[in-house]
Parts: structure tokens; C-alpha cells; sequence
DNA sequence: CGGTTCATTGAGCCACATCAAGAAGTGTGG
DNA sequence: CCACACTTCTTGATGTGGCTCAATGAACCG
């Protein structure tokens, strides 16, 4: 389910100025690349288990992975989309409090608890690039809030693909010719489901509502277009200050 | 609708080993206390408004308020409940993501931006603590996820005064002989509602609900005994770790 | 080609929202 | 101390968005 992956020269690494290393300079990042290991996790594998032990973090590399909860009845909520940068795992505490499982396969860029809670202690630049990421967390786990607490099925859904777009426009641009922007989503609809606090069948029904209403254009089911992002973002109750895609 | 408040010596603070100069020594006491205010807003005035800026930091020393945010519609989700020792304000970013709003009269402990954030990055006791109560503000915020996503409404209020209960019980207990709780909801039904994603109704129906099952016992409308803790727990789709009530 | 997983669609129901009316509590002025 | 206004809370009647149950369709794979 999970292996050992060759290391890549920091320099070389795909997230090196966005994720916790983001502020590093030569000296710092050389002190990283010494106890850093990368893993590859399988589809479907956990990378944390709510309520047991957690002796490393990691910084997520590429492929995706959910952080989320399961009742006891096996109602199940996902609290959080997972993508490079992503940073998992929380420094003075050994557990996790929520599962994390690979979507796809992901690899990880992982240090050992000990070693990397002794360089938070002693490299500030770690130290507040870890409280910012924590902090945009922060926020985007309280916007989250508002949807869930408050928007419809269709809302719910639109504000998804917005925030989704938005994020994958970060890596790689996939702005299209026409003005328009296609994404992959990397959740089945039983995720998309759990994301969203619905169930499978009317987060199905909401993709093909949106569709005939030509809000989107599904050429695979995971594979969508987004032919005019502002009149998408409209049907997310947006009040058009979520700032611009790219 | 806000004050100035003469200032409380450190030492004599109430929330002193709890907020962010928690972990500070004298000295680092010494530089807070020459640049700290203190301030008393009214009941429903706003100590932060969202989309605008906001130029300092505080944190609650007395007085409970909300985090909220509002869609254009009127569509209110209230994102955190705010008690003391929290902290309101985001180094690093000059506004306001949410309204902030008193629900009683709140005094907070208040800081300018610039002189807080230099000491933020000058004093690592400081910066450690503002990670540590981040990092435990976004568990609060993604637990509260899974609320408002996956429970039902007599779930939502059941789930809310145990969380309310074991808050409440950090600063002074509130235990009861006959091994029961009692608590004084800071908030209106209203406000409740905005906070459990619900209409007032259904949270005063819930309310109802909850009493005549025996799990609570209204003495008045915004005094709350919960004569058995453990059941109400149960009634919050609890797995049962959620930690003991002191 | 049959088995398996994932997605879509339909029919009916229910938890919660909406609409509406009172009741209870609180403050103000006479 | 009461009359009145106002806010907050409760309760009832009815509507509906999303859930549940059930079946079918589509894609993938050995």
C-alpha cells in the first residue's frame, strides 16, 4: 500500500515554494534534505487513522487525499481536500483526528515527528510558514462551514467546483481558449458526496442539473468544463469577491 | 459602543496561563503589557467586520462572541463561537474574513498590528502559542464540520451544549451535586440557529425535545441543566472520547 | 462476455423549512 | 403599579428539498 520513493533535490521539488519549506533558505532546506524521506501511497491507502498515532508529517507531493470523519453508523463527513501543498499532521500532538486517505496515488515529502518538531523549534522560517498554512486552513475550514451549514444541494456543489477550479488553476493552468476552464475531479461521487454533506444520488442529480442548465459539460463523469466560470460562480451564492481564477 | 478600559496588570489577567502569552516570561510579559489596551465593546456591537480591514488583535479576557458570515440573501452561518481565551485577528493578512460580533459586553485584551506582528516574529513563545490555539481552533472548525454536514438537528443542539458544556467547564466548573451540569447559553435562539445551520424554530422545537426527554431541564430560556452528561453525549452521536467534562 | 464498480434516474417519504399565530419575558413611560 | 410596546421564544399547520429505496445504465477488467 505504501513504499519508499527515491528523493528529489528540494530544488527539484514541484511544491518547493509553497509548501512548509516555502520560506527555507539554503542552510534550512539542506537541513530538510537530510532527514526528509519520500513515500508513494497506493489509491484508497490511509496516510492517518482518526485517533491513532501520527509519528511523522508530510507535505504532500502530488495526487490528492481527504481528510475526514466516520460516525459510528458510518454517516461519513470530509473536512478537507487534500493537494500539494498540503502539509498533514500536527506538531505537539501524536494523533490524528481525522482519517486520511489517497485518492488517487500520492506522494508525500515525510519527516520523522522528532526531527521535524525540533527544526519548527529552531527555524522560524518553518515556524511561521507552518502558522500561515495553518491559518489559510483556517479559513478555508470555516468557508466550508457556510456551505455546509447554509447553501442548497446546487449551491453546495457549484461552490465545489469553483473552489476546485480555483485551486487546480494554482499548479497548472487549464484555462481554455474560449474563456473557458476544464478540471478533473479526483473523487468519485460517493466523496463528493461526503464533501459535500449529500448523499450520491442527489450530488448526481445536481451534476446533471447543472449540466442541462449548461453551467458545466461533462465529457466523462470526472472530467468536467466549465464553459463560463462567473455564471458558475453566480449559482454559488458568490458575491463575487472570492477573488479571480489564475 | 466600545470603550477604553483601564488596564489589568499580567499577573492579575484571568486568562494569563491560557492565551496567547501563555507560554511567555516575565520579560516577554513586560514588552505585552507596554503596548496592550484594554477594550469593552457592547452587546451586539462589532469587534471586526468581514471584508474590511483590521488593524489589531485581541484577545477575549470576558464576554462571549460570534464568528459569522452572511450571505448576500440574509442566509447567516455562524463559523465559531468566541469565549476567552480566544484569540480574533490574523497576523499576516490586514482583513477580516468573517463579522465578529459581541453577543453580551466583551472586554478583550487589544494589540496593534504592527507592534504585535514584530513581536510575533521576535518571540518565539509567543508564535508557538498563536500555532498551538490555531492548530486547535482548526480541529474545533473541522469537528464542527462534520456537525453541520452529517447530524441531524436534534444532533446539532445535543452535540452544542456538550461542546458548550466542556468550554464553559475549563474556566469555572459548573458541576453539580447530583453530578449534573448546568450552563448559560450566551446566545439567542436565533443565534443559535445561525450556529447549528437550523431556523429558530426548529431550534426551539429541538430545545423542546430535548427537555421533555428528560436530557436537559430549562430554568429559563437561556439556562440550561443537564442532569445527565453522559446521555446527552449519547444523544450527539458520540463515540464516547470526546473527553471528560473536567 | 459476465462480474464488479460507479453513475444515473425514478418514485415516494420525511426531516426540516416556511408561514402564521400566540405566549412569555423585558423595558419604558405615565 | 400598570399599560403598552417590543423582543424573544414557543407552538401549530403546511410545504418542499433532499433522503431512501429501487432499478437501470455505463465503464472497466479479467
Amino acid at each position: 500500500m505504501t513504499r519508499l520513493t527515491p528523493i528529489i533535490a528540494c530544488n527539484d521539488c514541484p511544491i518547493r515554494f509553497r509548501a512548509v519549506c516555502a520560506d527555507c533558505d539554503a542552510e534550512e532546506l539542506a537541513m530538510l534534505e537530510r532527514v526528509k524521506t519520500y513515500r508513494t501511497y497506493a489509491a484508497g491507502a490511509h496516510l492517518a487513522l482518526a485517533g491513532e498515532g501520527l509519528d511523522h508529517f508530510s507535505s504532500i507531493v502530488s495526487g490528492c487525499a481527504t481528510m475526514s470523519r466516520t460516525l459510528e453508523d458510518g454517516r461519513r463527513q470530509t473536512v478537507g481536500l487534500l493537494m500539494p501543498p498540503d502539509f498533514i499532521g500536527r506538531p505537539g500532538r501524536a494523533q490524528s483526528a481525522f482519517d486520511v486517505q489517497a485518492l488517487g496515488e500520492v506522494t508525500v515529502c515525510r519527516f520523522e515527528r522528532r526531527a521535524f518538531e525540533q527544526m519548527v523549534r529552531d527555524t522560524p522560517h518553518i515556524a511561521t510558514r507552518l502558522l500561515t498554512m495553518s491559518l489559510d486552513e483556517l479559513d478555508a475550514a470555516r468557508d466550508w462551514a457556510v456551505v455546509l451549514g447554509r447553501m442548497t444541494a446546487r449551491e453546495k456543489l457549484a461552490a465545489f467546483l469553483v473552489s476546485l477550479a480555483r485551486r487546480q488553476a494554482q499548479g497548472s493552468t487549464a484555462r481554455l481558449p474560449g474563456g473557458g476552464v476544464s478540471l478533473t475531479l479526483p473523487l468519485t461521487r460517493e466523496e463528493l458526496a461526503d464533501h459535500l454533506g449529500l448523499t450520491i444520488e442527489t450530488t448526481s442529480r445536481q451534476m446533471t442539473a447543472l449540466r442541462k442548465d449548461g453551467l458545466i459539460d461533462l465529457r466523462q463523469s470526472r472530467e468536467v468544463l466549465i464553459p463560463d466560470f462567473e455564471a458558475l460562480s453566480a449559482e454559488a451564492g458568490e458575491d463575487g469577491d472570492g477573488g479571480p481564477i489564475v
